[in-house]
RNA sequence: GCGGGCGUCGUAUAAUGGCUAAUAUACCUGCCUUCCAAGCAAGUGAUGCGAGUUCGAUUCUCGCCGCCCGCACCA
């Protein structure tokens, strides 16, 4: 195993020996690409989740949050493409049984399959007796669809919504069972009520696009201006890796900033700074955050610009988030399914258009699991190894830890019990230890980041001080009591 | 999805076709302890799920689930 994965998995080990993430339904075997958050990870998680929204909703005055429902009508996924567009065909050789994109097998044989459906492409396949790279038959190719979809039915028969072989999708409700397959239709069980079809979103993008003209009309904002979302959304990811970083159900943080299409530049200029700026307010070092300028080629077509933001994660350089100009795209894709006017008149002008758009997309999780990674230090103190997650103080999920010095000292206990709820009252995220001896403590909050251990010895009950241990420098310093926050 | 590897207390490891499945650490209780994983004593806790072979399966076989690696995929 090389030196990046062991450190993966030891940040893997830690996250759930010490309460920051579990595997997704582990008592009943766990449920691939799923992760849940144990009391630290929802801490951390909400910590980075709110540090975002301040920094990009509540500190601008050019910023609006939106929370739009997961749930959309179909329409929406129609509109944007995703139904049409995201449904790859699979084919695969029939011999070694590797697996293909039907179109990108087309292409590497010189064959331009834009506009082809499946069927067609099967037949040009055939016809040009093409073969796979090993050399071997290709078999019919099948469709796979990134979304998740699933049917909003009478109440009482919830669906449940599981995976099957060839990304179909097996969405069982009551007595009733549905398999949808890449292409979205449904066949219906014996009882065949009439469902209308959803989706679980695959991004949370479009639940801001859809409230554009709800936030003009509440809010008139001046151009440029920005819709901020922070959510869940679903991916039928195919192979489901690394921790955390690839998941089928994961968190995302978005915002819609909509400028004057002659003015793009200048916004994705500043966002791309304050992306920046915030990536070094959650503790990441930028010697290991990667600015990549993805070419046209690999750009969506609508885009014209688009900048990846990639971390040196331990399993190597992965993308962290994404920043793209998105033109008109959406917008005008709901005006024109719609038919709603998604223009915007600038005040005391008559200039009027549909504004274009820039796209900042945060994955939450990605986030996590950078600052975790940047937090995760080994050192030594006193010859021993000491395992630190140096997370920036505003991020960590216990602040303070409050101990007595010794246990058996009823006079230490009282004490230390009231310096811990005074902070607690105040601060909330802060822990009583007084387990083992000081040492073992002081590990144990290493191990989860907490920045601070305060304890109560003899000498507090004589003059009100108490010992404040920082976690970097593992120094201690005699403080007054009320003095402990500065 | 494909191929390969793997699945034992929370974590990290050991062992076994049959005796109480072992060790460290963690956890819990008590004693002790005047600042960096000290010590003593007691305790909780595991063979992923299901089927098969067998008198007997954690061990062998099969299926499922999950994890890791490679391929592919990542709109």
């Amino acid at each position: 195993m090389s030196e990046k994965n062991q450190e993966m998995e030891n940040i893997v080990s830690l996250a759930k020996r010490r309460g920051f993430i579990y595997n997704g339904s582990d008592v009943y075997g766990g449920l691939s690409g799923t992760w849940d958050y144990g009391p630290l990870g929802v801490a951390l998680k909400r910590n980075i989740m709110d540090l975002w929204w301040k920094t990009f909703v509540e500190d601008r005055e050019d910023m609006y949050g939106v929370d739009a429902a997961i749930l959309m009508n179909q329409k929406v996924w129609q509109a944007s493409g995703h139904v049409d567009t995201f449904v790859d065909p699979l084919c695969e050789d029939t011999v070694n049984h590797r697996r293909f994109r039907t179109d990108h097998i087309l292409k590497d044989n010189g064959v331009n399959p834009d506009g082809m459906s499946m069927e067609q492409m099967d037949v040009t396949i055939a016809e040009h007796g093409i073969k796979s790279p090993d050399g071997n038959p290709l078999s019919k190719s099948r469709t796979f669809n990134m979304m998740f979809e699933t049917l909003i039915g009478p109440a009482e028969e919830k669906p449940t919504v599981s995976f099957m072989e060839h990304g179909s999708i097996k969405i069982e409700m009551g007595a009733n069972t549905y398999i949808a397959d890449g292409t979205g239709e449904i066949r219906a069980g014996a009882r065949g009520i009439n469902p209308a079809t959803s989706y679980l979103r695959p991004e949370t993008a479009q639940g801001i696009f859809t409230n554009f003209k709800n936030v003009v009309d509440s809010f008139y904002p001046d151009l440029p201006f920005g819709i901020a979302q922070q959510g869940k959304a679903f991916r039928n990811e195919i192979s489901p890796r690394d921790f955390v970083f690839r998941s089928r159900e994961f968190e995302q943080m978005e915002i819609e900033y909509f400028v004057h299409p002659d003015k793009w530049q200048e916004s994705f200029d500043s966002l791309l700074a304050d992306i920046k700026s915030f990536l070094g307010s959650l503790g990441l070092p930028a010697d290991k955050i990667h600015e990549l300028e993805v070419p046209e080629e690999d750009r969506a077509h609508y885009s014209k610009r688009t900048i990846d933001i990639e971390y040196d994660f331990p399993i190597g350089k992965e993308e962290l988030l994404g920043l793209a100009y998105r033109t008109d795209f959406d917008l005008m894709n709901i005006q024109n399914n719609s038919g709603k006017s998604m223009e915007y008149t600038i005040k005391g002008t008559n200039d009027r258009f549909v504004p274009h758009v820039i796209e900042p997309s945060f994955g939450v999780e990605r986030a996590l699991m950078a600052v975790m990674s940047a937090a995760y230090t080994e050192d030594e103190v006193n010859g021993e190894k000491r395992i630190v997650m140096k997370f920036p103080e505003h991020l960590a999920p216990v602040k303070y830890c409050v101990s007595p010095l010794l246990k058996n000292k009823p006079e230490l206990v009282e004490k230390a019990r009231e310096v811990y709820q005074m902070l607690k009252k105040k601060h909330g995220n802060v822990m009583w230890d007084d387990n083992g001896n000081i040492g073992k403590r002081y590990r144990r909050q290493d191990e989860i980041g907490t920045p601070y251990c305060v304890v109560i010895d003899f000498d507090t009950l004589e003059d009100g001080t108490v010992t404040i241990r920082d976690r970097d420098t593992t120094e201690q310093k005699r403080v007054n009591i009320i003095d402990i926050e500065k």
